[in-house]
This record gives structure tokens, sequence and C-alpha cells, in this order.
DNA sequence: GTACTTTTCAAACATGTGTTTGAAATTGTG
DNA sequence: CACAATTTCAAACACATGTTTGAAAAGTAC
């Protein structure tokens, strides 16, 4: 039962280097050689402490998802003591804060985990598939019954649409996916600094939640 | 230089089959052998008329990339067409009815560019750097004028950001990646339906447009 | 029908893939 | 120290990958 200092050492190394190799280049092109290699151990070392390509994955998911749903978490309810029924522009600072706190705290991970994530609603895996809506469920369903009391006018289906926007605008946003790279040559926004991407899209999805309803 | 109607047919079949599985399991996972599988072809017939497997990925997308930014600039130049100064509005309406039409017309493939569109952002293919800000550049232009004659309180750079969020949620959401079924076991929007899509998304967008500056 | 080009095909190519093996090295324990 | 468990390592495994080959088939032109 000794689990020497070196021991976790190794596995967190092969996380690491996977982490950022999966961000970087998605799953089927990220192989094991070149996470090992990057790791610094040799190439059998996924498979013993990992079983499989698949079991990397899913853990370099689950050592990020746990800490990120609490930070979501408690994000919303601090918002939630500071004012009973919170604004949308203080929700999305819930959730905007969880993702910018995630990206700075190095042991978070940096905004390695929020790219993860949006690489992972076009490419999903199933290896993640029970894992995930069993950590966000409820966070998810928080989040909306929040958007709910401070849009009142707004039906529960419409306020799953706004939450499925709102989500999709943040964590393509943060990932630093930038749409006008492909479209322009020099695309003159720069999305890859966090706080400047927070800052403009702040008053874009808060007014895009609180818009009326599509009827 | 005989182009009989069988090899024109042989590369269409190749086409269709590979944009299809492109779209569904992205560029590395799918191999050669399930394309030329799936579209009744021999393995060698790729490399025949496309040279290798990345001149079949530009290829698949030069066929739907110029009809698309054509669609785009049709849509907006009737807009402007109808009122010199399209409102936000309109000008959003050009967007998802280019992105609508191109789902509806069998011979533009479907919603098939536009998710595949949505992939690319997250996964670019070296193969497109090149060719697609030559195409799509002006259109682009063309969209963030339209948007600061709408919005003339907006600076050019934060008309260059809303245009990079107006596009990702566009493509994003017309792309079907549901951000919720990995957050939710039954989310219970319908994130398929590209009509339904567009409805939900219209308000939330148009009103990010006309939101105030950043400052 | 013959000569030529274009297209198809099965087979093989070299290389890359995730994974397993079994022994060597290291570490923990009594 | 000696024994046992844990961890590392080079090598090999079986298989999948994109690509090429050279001959057979189909099509075109005179």
């Amino acid at each position: 039962m000794a689990e020497s200092a070196k021991a976790l050492e190794t596995s967190a190394r092969i996380l690491d280097a996977a982490e950022k190799l999966f961000v970087e280049h998605g799953f089927h092109a990220t192989s094991m050689r070149l996470i090992t290699q990057a790791a610094g151990v040799n190439i059998a070392a996924v498979n013993y402490y990992f079983g499989s390509k698949d079991g990397l994955f899913k853990a370099v998911f689950e050592r990020r998802a746990e800490p990120f749903s609490q930070l979501m978490l408690a994000h919303l309810e601090e918002a939630e003591r500071a004012n009973p029924v919170p604004s949308a522009l203080q929700i999305v600072h819930a959730f905007t804060n969880a993702a910018l706190q995630m990206g700075n705290e190095p042991d978070y991970g940096g905004q390695l985990f929020v790219k993860l994530l949006a690489r992972t609603f076009v490419e999903p895996h199933p290896a993640l598939k029970e894992s995930m809506p069993r950590r966000y469920g409820e966070v998810s369903r928080r989040y909306i019954a929040a958007l709910g009391r401070a849009m009142p006018h707004l039906s529960e289906l419409e306020l799953h649409w706004r939450f499925h926007f709102l989500s999709s605008a943040l964590f393509n946003a943060f990932a630093g996916n930038n749409v006008l790279r492909l479209f322009m040559a020099q695309p003159i926004v720069n999305a890859r600094d966090p706080e400047l991407v927070a800052r403009m899209l702040l008053p874009f999805v808060v007014a895009g939640l609180n818009a009326p309803s599509a009827g």
C-alpha cells in the first residue's frame, strides 16, 4: 500500500501533460507516445496508472470537474446571500468568476479545464456520458432556477434555452475559440485574454438573458 | 480529358460520405476505410481524386464554402436594399436565413456545412488557414460594417467582439452542439431543430448586439 | 476494331496506434 | 539486512492508419 511521493508525482505529471495536449490537439490526435514523452515517463506508465487511454482522459477530466462545480456553486450561493434574488448580471458574474478563478489558481489547472470542456461539447467522449450529468446536473438546475427568479417573464423551457446559449457563449469565449481567426486573416479581437473576454462578453450575454420572450 | 459521368459520381459520393463522417466524428477519428466503405468505392479512390486525406478535407470544405458565403452576402444585400441602415435584428436575420437556407436546400448539403464550420472552430485544420479568410474576409467585414451602422455607439473593436460572439453563438447553436446534454441527463431543449433554434436564439443575440458598450 | 486515356481494384507498403509482457530497478516493511 | 510490494523500463504485440503499386477494367477517340 505504499503510495510513494514518486508514484504520485508520475501520475500527476501524466495528467498535466495529457490535459495540455488533449486541449491543444484533441483526444484522437494526441497519442500515448506524445503524452508520455511530454511527461517524461515510460509509455507503459499510462496503462499502469489509468488502465487505458480512455481511462486517462476520464481521469484528466475528473481531476478538475469537482473543484469547478464547487466553485460554480460557491459563487452562486455567495450572490444569493448578498441578494436573495440576484440579477442576471450577478448570476453571470458568479459563472464568469468561477471560470476566471479556475484560470487564475494554478492548482486548478489554469484555463485548461474550461478549454477542455469547450472541446468536449463538440467532440463528446463516451467516458463522460455518465459522470458529468451526475456532477453538473444540480449546478445547472440551481443556475437555471436563479435565472428564473431573475427573469420571471420566461417560461421554464425558454429559461433552459437561455442557459444553453449562456453556457455555450461563456465556454466558447473563455476557451479562446477564435471564430474570427478562421474568417479573417488578422482578427483584431484578442480572444486569449480571459479578463478581457469576460469584460467584453458580459454586456452581451446579460442583455441576451434579459431579452423579452421569443413568444 | 474525358470526365465521364461515372468519375464525377465517384468523387461526389466520396465528398458526400466524407462530409457526413467528418461532421459526425471529426477529422482524425474518421478513417479512409470508413469513408470509402460508406461511399462504396475503393480505398485508393480518395488518393486518386483528392491526393490525400487532407486534400479530401479541403475539397469537402471548399464545395460548400463559396455557396454559403454568397448566400450570406445575398441576404445582407437584400436587407440593405429594403433598408439602407438595417437594424441588428435584420442583420441577424440575414445571417440566420443564410444558415437555414443552407440547411434546407439539399444541393447545399443540409445542415452539414454549418456543423462542419462549428467543429472547425475548435479543431482548426491547417488546410483551411489560407482559403477561408480569403473567402470570408470580405463577408465578415461587410457584416461588421452593417452592425456598425446599426449600433453607432460601439467602437470598431467592440463591434468585432460582438460579431465574434454573434458568429460563435449562431454556429454553435445551429450545429446542435448541445452543451446541456453534457451537463444534464435529460435536457429539455431540442438543439436539433434549426427553425426552433433560430426562433429561440434571435431575441438573445439581438439584445446582446444592442447592449450598451462595455466601456 | 485498334490505340490510348481514364478509372477501378486487390494487395502490399511503411509507419503509427494502444496495449501487454516480463524482467529490472526502486521503495516500503518487518 | 532481507523480503515483499510497487514502480519503471525496453521490447514486442496485434492491429489500424494513410498511401502506393501495378495490373485489370472501363471508357474514349480515330
